[in-house]
DNA sequence: GTAACATAGTTGCTAGTGCAACTATATCAC
DNA sequence: GTGATATAGTTGCACTAGCAACTATGTTAC
């Protein structure tokens, strides 16, 4: 088990990344986190909330909360869906254009931060590796939730809160 | 800059490791967060919040705050330092052992789901540069901060609130 | 000694996130 | 059609974290 743990090293990689994101981006007065949504609704423009949180490994609630000042800000224009009145479409505005070069400026130079000292191959095979832990992660949270793939309904018919929840590793409560 | 962030790898890695950790260890009633602080004073038997703070790349408000329930827990038990009237010494209880053991277990399986269908020579390699990448965004901010080595004073001798901040890539609020 | 500054820790405020309960719309079985 | 269930999104609560201001103690310069 070394003094190494990943906890620790992710912890402080996710959370220096925001604060590297929130300092360089100040002058538009959008945070770290915000970052990740504003990103996905560039390159796919229109995307539905539902389909940004299941990207970005997020729950619903933390999205809707988390578009709101993008907004407000007037970087996200948020339209309904003429195909589905539950649901809308969020597409990047004008003035999120010039945020999202200095993003993908800011962006890269994480990257470089984070990679500094490391050869062009460990570079490589770096971004292959954390791509693949992503998954790994992503695909384990996924059989907790059983919501992606499987189309068998639970077992128990009368499950309204009372089964099992939805969220990845969903922790249960009260025991 | 293709489909690929870090940004969002690591926050869902980061995310999902404390789910993980916080539906693993219920049974002892703390939280994935706490199983930093938790993992580092088993180790460091006696250590400082202050150093707690720098070694897990937190401010030290946070500290404070999270390790408030192990202590309310029993896991932690916090003396004061005869050599230092400021500052206390945290030190795991007995309690603590056993929590202890079973998050070595927890930290464990997590790293096998997170590296699952990597080679072993990969493995290492993705152990080594990540512990890499941390410690390069740690001295990144530490660049920020000048705290950890630098005994140069800020050239601003008169810099009690006004001088920069200590936090890393610390955003100068209300431009 | 005193004054200026540094360090250890606490607290109040703000913001992001997880979760569960909720509303409204959509879909499926009959 | 109706009723049951699924899906998209919202909201309230709890918790963690960052930051700044604060207290108290320690250290250094004089």
């Amino acid at each position: 088990m070394k003094d190494h743990t990943y906890l620790k090293s992710f912890s402080i990689i996710h959370r220096f990344s925001i604060m590297y994101h929130i300092k360089t981006l100040k002058d538009f007065r959008i945070s770290g986190h915000q970052m990740g949504y504003m990103m996905h609704i560039c390159r796919e423009p229109g995307v539905s909330q539902e389909k940004l949180a299941s990207y970005l490994g997020l729950n619903k609630g933390s999205v809707a909360k988390g578009i709101r000042p993008l907004i407000q800000e007037g970087y996200i224009n948020r339209l309904p869906n003429e195909k589905d009145k539950r649901a809308y479409r969020l597409f990047p505005t004008e003035k999120a254009k010039e945020l999202f070069d200095e993003a993908e400026r800011t962006v890269a130079s994480f990257n470089e931060i984070l990679t500094q000292g490391m050869s062009e191959d460990e570079k490589e095979i770096f971004e292959k590796l954390v791509k693949k832990a992503c998954d790994n992660v992503m695909e384990a949270a996924g059989d907790d939730r059983h919501h992606l793939a499987s189309p068998i309904p639970p077992s128990d018919s009368k499950c309204r809160a009372g089964c099992r929840s939805k969220q990845p590793f969903a922790r249960q409560k009260g025991d």
